[in-house]
DNA sequence: ACTACATTTAACGTGTTGGTTAAGTGACTG
DNA sequence: CAGTCACTTAACCAACACGTTAAATGTAGT
């Protein structure tokens, strides 16, 4: 992970299977330590490391309640990400657009794919670290 | 990066601001690895390491023409990732509407909020190498 | 063939990740 | 207040990520 951006951070937390089904788990029912472990192939300091990455992504909130410590789903900074994601939205739909536009050409005629017809600009958001700025 | 899933690999290529940067590019217009490089603080050869990320990841296609090689953006796989976390607005939404609903209870009356009303699972979608498998 | 250009591969250093086991902390229970 | 339960922290390790510079590759032009 190069970056320490929000943005990285979260994309960082969901790219590990264990905390995607942590994650899956508590969309379900808030959950202690001890039970997220449970259908876990791991030991319960691996998950407490991993609940503390959710933690520090801002996709759990922890609190305490006697000896145990409940871990609740914030789903708020996945929102953010998928924001992120979805201005590339109409890349893939013009992408699958294009196919349907060759399938039909070539089921009338013959000609090669085109591929350069393409809108114009999405807005950036999560440059590198001290990039030089052109891509605004 | 623990996972070597699809998912795993295309939120991991997502978590650095580099290849963000280079999608963000992308987007636009097609480029080659020197055009890529101009705008960024780091060197060619990190930079083709990126774009080797993002293909793997399918995030990007190669083309060789002459001495140039065109990247171009390739963002079905994140269709795939935005469908995942599609699976959690429910939750970001009604924690928003909770919230609401505190707000308004707050300014009635005087009660802790509630947040125990959740509705039932979300399928799951990317489980540890060998989980126990008891999230579905 | 020689040279130049675009890009990749190799070798290396360094920081981070994700797992382990063992020891520490804090709250309840007898 | 000793013991146990639910965790967290510490120490350690192997693997990987990300950057560098130097050398190798491949294509084009002269």
């Amino acid at each position: 992970m190069s970056g320490s951006d929000q943005l990285s951070v979260v994309f960082s937390a969901l790219a590990d299977p264990t905390r995607r089904a942590i994650l899956a788990e508590l969309a379900d029912r808030d959950a202690t330590v001890t039970e997220l472990t449970a259908p876990l192939p791991i030991s319960m300091p691996a998950v407490s490391r991993h609940l503390k990455t959710l933690e520090h992504a801002g996709l759990i909130s922890r609190t305490r309640s006697g000896k145990l410590r409940m871990s609740r789903i914030e789903a708020a900074p996945l929102r953010e990400a998928a924001e992120w994601i979805e201005r590339y939205r109409r890349i893939w739909d013009t992408s699958l657009t294009r196919l349907d536009a060759h399938l039909a050409a070539v089921q009338a005629a013959g000609r090669p794919t085109d591929r350069t017809v393409r809108g114009p600009a999405i807005p950036d958001s999560g440059s590198p670290g001290k990039a030089h700025d052109k891509e605004n």
